[in-house]
DNA sequence: TATGAACTGTTATGCTATAACAAAATCGGC
DNA sequence: GCCGATTTTGTTATAGCATAACAGTTCATA
């Protein structure tokens, strides 16, 4: 790990297990093939809450002892990304298991800067209050970028 | 060009005084220097409101006919970007100018994926809710990246 | 004009992402 | 099961974005 430990004390090990299930699941339902390759970059990316880089990801498949290049990741990233099943924080280029991935939804996160956890959050309302400026501006919005950096509760300083 | 021309006719020669001006007021006030290097890269900048690429700013340096290296650019962005002249958008790793720099805030933009241009809006009261609801995870945020992708008025579909 | 601080030049390198094409696996109809 | 079409994967090469490191220059000011 190139970060601190997760934020949050808790058993990751069901976090992955949910993750891979729900996909398992969702991949049935909608005649997606969640292959080999993919499922396994998708336990990957889970194995920390933290967003993770698309080369770090390339480095653990050659750990496994696969053939893996560049691309063999930007395409599972893809598949997994247009199932919801992952989303990408464009401040980090980095890339984040969603807990959350049977409703279609972009994600809005909060990112820690200490300890590189990101929590992914809904504010309700500003996506629409957002829509509705932009309207005002004549404008249509199809997707909306909303990342938050700063400190999560473990990472606050001492004096707080 | 490598974009349609700007969405919104007007004149846009004034556009690139008026935030030169405004730089060299807001520079001399503030005892920064805006030397020639950095000037030029801000009028570059405002060649359109269309975000634009480092490398891109970088090939036009080069036909000044001035002698220029990545960093040349990077730092006078990284310069511009510390007096809030320029901001940066994630989405596309590129820069625009700041039509308000007298103010230091964070920008949250529109980006119209027809024509390039950015939009720079304030939409009221988000950057609020999103640090109360951050503060109800535990979370103290420290800087936002809202960037909104889809058509401008001038670029809708004409069947609207 | 000496001196330190800020800025710039230059070279090299690292990280992120995709193009292009060949090979293999998978699926559906026969 | 076999075959052609489709999807997925392998492989090589390259494009695009950003910074490290160090040397040289300019600038403010004492
Ligand atoms: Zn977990
Ligand atoms: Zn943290
Ligand atoms: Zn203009
Ligand atoms: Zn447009």
């Amino acid at each position: 790990m190139t970060k601190a430990a997760a934020a949050t004390p808790h058993d990751h090990a069901h976090c992955i297990a949910s993750a891979l299930a729900q996909a398992d699941t969702l991949c049935e339902q909608r005649g997606a093939r969640l292959t080999k390759n993919r499922r396994r970059v998708l336990e990957l990316v889970w194995q920390s809450h933290a967003p993770v880089g698309a080369y770090e990801l390339l480095e653990r498949l050659r750990e496994d002892g696969l053939s893996a290049a560049p691309p063999t990741v930007y395409r599972a990233l893809e598949f997994l990304m247009s199932q919801g099943l992952v989303h990408r924080i464009e401040t980090r280029n980095a890339f984040v298991g969603c807990p959350q991935p049977q409703h279609e939804h972009e994600a809005q996160y909060l990112l820690c800067e200490a300890c590189g956890d990101a929590v992914e959050i809904d504010v309700g309302g500003v996506r629409r209050r957002i829509e509705a400026l932009a309207a005002q501006h004549g404008f249509t919005v199809t997707a909306q970028t909303i990342e938050a950096r700063g400190l999560c509760r473990r990472c606050q300083p001492a004096d707080a």
